[in-house]
DNA sequence: CTGAAAGCGCTTACAG
DNA sequence: CTGAAAGCGCTTACAG
């Protein structure tokens, strides 16, 4: 087991001082430095196989070059494709990321952002539950640089990339009317989070604006678990009675995911009898016999927006930036004419 | 903005030295210190809200209690899951963890891996790429704490945590011979990955045992990119000929998203046309419109054990613990008889 | 029961 | 062009 080598011992062998070896490591000063020198260093380096501890350097430098980010859910491919799409842009500004997973638990977000505190993240990003608004304002009187992701609060004075969610579940719902549907249902998540109130502010706009009867039984709230027998008795109510919906709205991938779980094992043929339109994209969206439209999120961009947010602040700009994009209507059969 | 308060302003608001906040701060010594001193430092620390330092406390004490993970793709539900149960596992230890994706590549799994040394990780957990060997033994000469996950080596003598995949495919393709199946195809990845290799050696024991034919256009390996191009032509030389397969082994959770997305165009009904088995846990499974049977993981275990496994390392184990699990195959319609 | 002091492995202002 | 020295914020062996 190779001892660890360290610049003193890379100083020793070429007979110079670790001030030397530190520049010619971080490249600096280089027009002052021996040329010669300077080889001499890197060949040694090179040849004991020196590796930094960074553990050192960012005590000394204040700098970790390390990133915090808190999703939601790691294992729910939203999350995870965010995280993936944040960890390659990370890695572009030579920045590493650690993950938590809050699971819409204020008191496990405010867990989270303590120990990545700790841990002198140079900055986070985090998609917040409701009611985390005391940990954003505590992560900013720290002055933490921090970009709120798909979530944001009005109270709260934090830059933000987030998507019009009021645009995008009105244009969602604008498609089914437009496609010739009369009733049309939702089901979304009973939740103070402001971008699911808006996904719901924009079902009812479209809906007025189409001139369309609303139903208090067409609108359907479930815990934010998403119990599959929550969505069965959402889907039965919508679909029974005397005005069943002919459309439905769906909030969110795991709505999405045991929705279309359940309406397999109904007689209710898609689009024929049901259209739907879903948010985010999903593999399970494409495997659906009538593959499903969708409201597409620009995933990459938002990522990529939230990481250069994030890294200005870094560099101390003072620049307050809450960026909503717009979302992408992706029409596919699940909203087609009857076949 | 508030400055950030250290055990020095602890110290001296107390009255007392750093050394002794330290102390209290650790719950060390606890019984030499007086009582009413160590509630005023508690107290003190608490008014400030005092924070440890955790990189300086790091370099000190040599232990970062961060962990990396290596997966293959964090965006892959697959690793989205283990990353999960990594986490959360790691929680229980006080572990954090950074997360790095290799996309199967080499190089790029050598790049986190000397990004996470220099973070002064305490330990790895790896799902590493083919031709990683190099770099596996690099850690381990470094006396890094290191557990392979989900595949491993032959040639590298290191503690892992993975599928018994020889056993786990010869079942899955028994269950087919069991169905009544007599033409069976698999469709896997071209890999030097050894428990990818495992895959094949079980779905040919399997042909073998049950005396039935094997026709080379019924295996089919592809790059382990996944081009949905070389699904279809894949599932085209298998469906077309003489002897048109009657039954799918599919290797993996991105290749059965794949060919399910395919199989939704054709005329071919499963299961009554085809059975499908397919490798590991996927909602897809579940929304396709007969639901596929599969051969399921016990990825909780595994996470579990692998962690235990690299905690015993970062306490000193030197002992070596290869784990392989039992897969559980869960039958549902798509390998059922024919309605 | 408490504290002065050394040291973890770096960086960097300063002097020469 | 180069180096001695201080210091980042902790921990801990040692002395009293």
């Amino acid at each position: 087991m190779a001892k660890k080598v360290l610049l003193k011992d890379i100083a020793r062998k070429a007979g110079v001082s670790t001030t030397l070896v530190s520049y010619v490591m971080n490249n600096q000063k280089e027009n002052r430095i021996n040329k010669e020198t300077a080889q001499k260093i890197r060949d040694i380096a090179g040849a004991l196989h020196y590796r930094t501890n960074q553990v050192a350097k960012s005590l000394k430098t204040s700098r970790t070059f390390t990133l915090g980010v808190i999703l939601a859910d790691i294992s729910n491919p939203f999350s995870a494709n965010l995280a993936r799409i944040l960890e390659d842009q990370a890695d572009k500004f030579n920045y590493t990321v650690i993950f938590g997973s809050s699971d819409e638990n204020p008191q496990k977000f405010g867990k989270l952002v303590d120990a990545f505190i700790d841990r002198q993240v140079d900055g986070l990003i985090v998609s917040p539950p409701a009611h985390a608004e005391d940990h954003l304002e505590a992560i900013q009187n720290l002055g933490i640089p921090v970009v709120l992701l798909d979530r944001y609060f009005l109270d709260i004075k934090a830059s933000y990339v987030a998507l019009d969610n009021y645009s995008a579940a009105r244009e969602g719902v604008k498609h089914l009317i437009g496609s010739g549907r009369k009733r049309i249902g939702m089901i979304t998540y009973q939740s103070d989070l402001l971008h699911l109130q808006e996904r719901e502010r924009g079902y009812y706009s479209a809906l007025s604006e189409g001139h369309l009867a609303f139903e208090k039984n067409w609108l359907k709230e479930i815990g934010i678990g998403t119990d599959p027998a929550e969505i069965k008795k959402a889907l039965d109510e919508q679909l029974a009675g005397p005005s069943p919906i002919d459309a439905l709205f769906l909030g969110s991938n795991k709505i999405a995911a045991a929705s279309l779980k359940y309406l397999n094992t109904l007689s209710v043929r898609i689009p024929k009898d049901l259209a739907i339109v879903s948010f985010d994209q999903s593999e399970i969206l494409d495997i659906f016999y009538s593959p499903v439209t969708y409201i597409r999120q620009p995933l990459q961009e938002m990522g990529e927006a939230a990481l250069h947010l994030l890294m200005d602040q870094v560099n101390h700009s003072e620049h307050l930036s809450q960026i909503q994009f717009k979302a992408e209507l992706v029409i596919r059969e699940s909203t087609g004419f009857p076949v």
